[in-house]
DNA sequence: CTGTATCCTCATGGATACTG
DNA sequence: CAGTATCCATGAGGATACAG
């Protein structure tokens, strides 16, 4: 068997995975799966996330093909992000690890305190 | 609308994330759930994984309730780790995930080529 | 074989100030 | 409003050596 993660040329499993990995791009995905929404929604959507943060997340997840941008030149100018057709599939996927980390993270806190308990 | 990833007492979303986003964590699982490995099967399984990070993964997953650890006491010493009922929805979730990296990364790596010649 | 203990590097990401 | 630019602290994680 091949290892998993491999780096060779056709298997960069990691790379996608790192994007997904990072702090920020999952909630952002995951608010995305709602609609378009504009920079500073997006900001006060996401506690604790910095100006600088959002939008570097935002111009990895457009690199990556997954968001798109668009700018509506008025004055304050006005910018909004939408998932792009693959950016939804990966938004499933997300919202679906989001419920996942919603619905078990009272076992998880349990769980870390007995066995916080038991190796102390 | 509360914002998603709020530090508050109740929702510590930001914390199972954290695990699930970490470097090896996703991989460990997804290894995990084809069933029990020894701890140097998950090491050659997992390409440029050092011992100390599947140690310290193996230990978390641990804490957090996704991982049994099975000491057998010969010499040398044999070492299983398998998924807890809990830890096998996630490696559902987790696998997934993988499944959506390895569909996607031609997207992806297209996605980038041109991305980055545009604002070059 | 299955770890632990140190040391050290580097990238993530926060804070702050500034701009079209 | 929607960013960019800079500086800097922290900690994740690799390398290596050692141990039960």
């Amino acid at each position: 068997m091949r290892p998993i993660g491999a780096a060779d040329a056709t298997c960069q499993l990691r790379d996608v995975l790192d994007r997904v990995g990072d702090k920020w791009s999952v909630l952002v995905m995951a608010l995305l799966g709602g609609g378009p929404r504009r920079y500073s929604e997006l900001q006060r959507s996401i506690e604790g996330i910095s100006q600088r943060m959002l939008t570097l997340t935002l111009r990895s997840l457009e690199r990556d093909g997954l968001v798109e941008r668009t700018v509506t030149p008025t004055s304050p100018p006005r910018v909004d992000y939408a998932l792009t057709p693959v950016g939804e599939t990966l938004s499933v996927e997300v919202s679906s690890l989001i419920r996942w980390a919603e619905e078990h993270r009272e076992y998880v806190a349990t769980s870390r305190l007995r066995y916080d308990v038991q190796t102390s």
